[in-house]
DNA sequence: TCAAAAGTGTTGTTGTTACACCCATGT
DNA sequence: ACATGGGTGTAACAACAACACTTTTGA
């Protein structure tokens, strides 16, 4: 809201951008979607891909449009969600840069397409930036961290997991979302009790499909709800180490 | 982050403002800080308070100086928390502008100093504005909105009721918190073990407060814990009901 | 001694954990 | 037949809701 003012000098406009925090899981480890900078600052850096919000776009818009040139996917097919914004005064040298974050989650995605606009888009392990190797451009870096715990939270409370999977799937596809996003494991006759209880989480297809080995598993599809009642609760020690507060001082 | 351009003309710089949404519970009821706007458009209208992000500032340092203008209150003895940017084209008449909006919480606040900037601030029960009685200037009915589901939820999971409470408190004003947010009672008694049952909540003083008439009451500060293990959770039906995707589509 | 608010106990129900066990399939 | 993953059963335990009950105060 244009208010106060009285300090003329004091404010001035700013660049308004989305970046994508692009998840998804392959080969069972969960990896983001990276571009390779074609330009300075941090050319050749790896950074979340994102741009600039247009004139006539509201800032949802302008993450879906981002997310389907990145990737080449429809992104209604896709969770989409706002995480937060970031605005530090010195986190882009060339000025004052405002970002609005988006998280992504999507079922294994086709490589990044030739026909997007992306530089050398590629999926990376998210462990490989997390554990300090890898140092994203600018911020992103950060970005990434605290959208991901926001992601893991959102497994609790959401039923987003089930975002992650192609339909229709089986129970032990859900269940192995959950135990790559958290990074632990989970006791496969409990995990399948409470998703099943929950209502309209999962809805049953009546189809079956059969593993390379073993019995044909039950296949769902995504229910209604959204939200996860009783939430799956990762045990309060996992969360509190995970947690990084998002309050102020 | 400034990347694939090729746009000239399509991206253009905007105003970036903060807007925030200052809780309190008065008189066992949630009020909202809410200004009246001097100048046009919505002159007259109230609104939100709020303001531009200056050169050199974070976006948390502009809420916590908004704040204090607008409460003569440190702002560090609060919770603020940054909630949701909204940014829509059609937003403010008078151009594109991104606002970063936070939420303050606060124990029963001094009315808005005289010397602050305000013009004529003034706490509003955050009822009147969200049974479509008052609509607010802008967009800001459906910041106030979004930003209470997002307190009410918070209670669930995290320790910030307490920030409502001034120093010392008892558990029944901690109660009184979560009634008056969540809009229900809640058992006395249940709600005393779960709150003192969770570690690092509240911390004993020692000391004790006589009510007008009844036995008197421990008082607590609040504890290290920013995370609430096991959650308060409200029922799902109530959290259901209350819920609106912040997903797209 | 009574009203009012603080605080404890109790009981039935529901959810969780950890694990044993059965089921359906391909080789 | 057996290995492999899918799926059910169960028993000990923890959390929860509802509500009876005791405690401590001021009037």
């Amino acid at each position: 809201m244009i208010d106060n003012d009285g300090d003329p000098g004091q404010v001035r406009p700013a660049a308004v951008t989305v970046d994508l925090v692009i998840l998804t899981v392959r080969h069972d480890e969960l990896h983001v979607l990276l571009v390779e900078r074609g330009k300075e600052p941090h050319l050749g850096r790896l950074a979340l891909p994102g741009g600039h919000v247009r004139e006539n776009e509201t800032l949802d818009q302008a993450a879906l449009r981002e997310l389907e040139e990145e990737t080449g996917v429809n992104g209604h097919l896709l969770h989409l969600e706002q995480v937060h914004t970031y605005g530090d005064p010195g986190r882009d040298p060339r000025g004052r840069v405002i970002t609005v974050a988006y998280l992504a989650l999507g079922p294994d995605l086709p490589v990044p397409v030739a026909g997007s606009d992306a530089q050398g888009a590629r999926w990376a392990p998210v462990e490989s930036v997390l554990d300090g190797q890898m140092e994203l451009a600018f911020d992103h870096s950060t970005i990434l961290r605290e959208s991901l715990e926001r992601a893991r939270s959102q497994l609790e409370y959401t039923t987003v997991a089930a975002a992650f999977c192609p339909e229709p799937f089986t129970v032990s596809d859900l269940r192995k979302v959950y135990e790559v996003v958290w990074g632990f494991p989970l006791d496969p006759s409990n995990f399948r009790r409470k998703v099943t209880r929950a209502e309209r989480f999962l809805e049953p297809t009546g189809e079956f499909r059969a593993p390379q080995i073993g019995r044909p598993a039950a296949l769902y599809r995504r229910g209604e709800a959204r939200l996860l009642f009783p939430p799956l609760l990762r045990s309060g020690d996992v969360a509190d180490a995970q947690f990084t507060a998002t309050t102020l001082r």
